[in-house]
DNA sequence: TTGTACGCGTTATCAA
DNA sequence: TTGATAACGCGTACAA
């Protein structure tokens, strides 16, 4: 087992000093011919790489972002950072993941832990339990420490940073105006409680589509749904609200919902009631999942792009920290939306 | 935009050195209350914490492992980073993560770029090209340098390392034996091109449960599917295959796929032939994917634990990494295997 | 053409 | 009780 080699023992090896290795390693013309050869050989022999950790500590940069989210095992944060990867690497830049687990102390740790000198800069999409508390010192810390902070689909209007969003309200309105189109009269939405800004957003795509088509948004057909709750229990509980929500509205014959697992919900429950989808029923959803695609009928769905948020994230992030001889001017940023997709599958008409 | 303080500030704001600081700041016996108290007073005002990358340079070791997959946009792997991730935090590791894209030389270039000084050791699963190339030269290097990996899932036996892997063989004999105790008579197996390992042995465990059975395996059952190909096309190239298979064999009453991608199509088919599931063909798979739990019939899979398969793999590097003491004795790895359940659902009886 | 010295931020050892 | 020095591995300005 031996250690990597350094520039210090192909230079004691050699018989040279360690900055004619450097020297001779990076081809500087202050190096003859000969002791070059010489050096390269040997380090192309022992297969000579630079430390990285040294290099990161010279240079005050690591050349690696770091990324926060709320969850990995979801298709959208999984494409997301998929995204992010690809970029990153391309531009020589490593990755590095935490997850927050939707809390808000996991979400601190994980960002000190990385902000010591780990990362050049946070990719991040807030956790739920954060959103709740609205508590975002540690975004501000960090960013007054010199570390950019890039933000994604979960982001705060207040805070200062770059941004990558999903038109939220424009997805919505654009499923919702299908619906209405494919003859729908009666559509619900369903939806998660407030806090989270992009549930309120799409919840006020839904409410401006039927109001442009003079349609009368009833509080009953709105179901705001606690998403803290246990996966398990919640997906019961969903269940039961969703069957309750068709029971007592018998006429709804359209169905918003705000993410992929309530569209499948509402699927299944509709199935269970007898009603035939899309003919009595149609039902659209908002994500990138899996699940939409190969559920039975396939799920029509407000496609967010996520590898393209993922992508635009890194370049945003990366572009910021190669540019930073605009120290004195006042700081720039910039929200990115990228435009959502309705993906019409065998769920609508 | 202040930067981090460091201890030579701390030291020149105070009037006292550099290692007086530092002792201070870690309770040293030898600094007196007085200074130890303003030195940590201040330290806490502006928030100090120790600069990650130098201690990594000065102790190397950085606390960080890696972690290399084939694809992140995919339910097991995805948990099993997750695993990963819990024990690494828990035992204050970060993790870093590189994608292979199921491709030998982003592997190549990824475990180079990580292996310079960045981490203290792999976590991977290996790419499918690497799998077909039969080339590991890079792993045995990283390995010959003193840098521990831990394999998952698709292993080499060949390979002196670490590994965690599942109980393939055991856990496809399992599920047909479910079949066939179910009162299947003609079984068909919808697997991968050998070169897969994980394919290979769930292979046998479909043979071996047959065999035990006294029943005959058939060669026009066992349909192997070349899974290079691009995403879209396989998909479609799979779905003919499969109904081929079918109608080809009308008696067949099972289906044994090796992953959920393979069960859902074979369920997709069944139902376009006017089959019922389970009553005319039952169906099994394997995977821990969230397709099973929510498609129509729920799919009956083998479950993989993914996120306990990382867990476990972080344990065995972590553990490594932290009893480097026995240098001299012959190392020695383990290999642990997870065992698999069947998670009965809708489509077996 | 080559080598010395320094600094990145930290800790450990030894000297004062 | 405090401080100076060396070392981790590297690159570079400057001296020889």
């Amino acid at each position: 087992m031996k250690r990597k080699i350094t520039l210090k023992q192909i230079a004691k090896e050699l018989d040279v000093s360690i900055s004619t290795v450097s020297k001779a390693l990076r081809n500087s013309v202050e190096i003859s011919e000969d002791t070059k050869q010489k050096v390269q050989a040997f380090a192309k022999l022992y297969n000579y790489r630079p430390n990285n950790i040294a290099l990161s500590l010279k240079n005050r940069k690591t050349n690696t972002i770091g990324i926060i989210i709320p969850e990995i095992v979801h298709h959208f944060f999984s494409k997301v950072i998929s995204g992010v990867e690809t970029v990153a690497n391309n531009r020589g830049y490593n990755v590095i993941v935490g997850l927050s687990n939707e809390s808000f102390s996991k979400e601190v740790i994980n960002m000190e832990m990385l902000a010591n000198g780990s990362i050049d800069g946070f990719i991040l999409s807030i956790s739920k339990e954060t959103l709740q508390q609205q508590d975002y010192h540690h975004f501000n810390e960090t960013m007054s420490q010199g570390m950019p902070i890039v933000m994604f689909d979960r982001v705060i209007a207040d805070i200062k940073c770059d941004k990558v969003i999903v038109d939220d309200y424009k997805g919505s309105k654009n499923a919702v105006e299908k619906l209405i189109t494919n003859g729908c009269k009666s559509i619900a939405l369903i939806t998660t409680k407030d806090y989270v800004s992009v549930g309120k957003l799409r919840t006020q795509g839904y409410l401006e589509a039927l109001h442009e088509h003079k349609m009368t948004p009833k509080a009953e057909l709105i179901l705001k749904i606690d998403d803290t709750l246990d996966y398990e229990v919640h997906l019961d509980a969903l269940e039961l609200e969703i069957e309750q929500l068709f029971k007592s509205n018998k006429k709804i014959d359209g169905v918003f919902a705000v993410n992929e697992l309530y569209a499948l919900s509402a699927m299944k429950v509709a199935r269970k009631l007898g009603l035939d989808i899309p003919n009595d029923i149609q039902v659209i959803g908002f994500t990138d999942g899996v699940l939409s695609k190969h559920a039975t009928p396939s799920l029509t769905t407000v496609s967010q792009h996520a590898q393209q948020m993922g992508e635009t994230a890194a370049n945003l992030l990366i572009d910021k920290l190669e540019n930073e001889f605009d120290d004195e001017k006042e700081e720039e940023f910039q929200t990115v939306v990228i435009a959502t997709e309705l993906i019409e599958r065998e769920s609508t008409k």
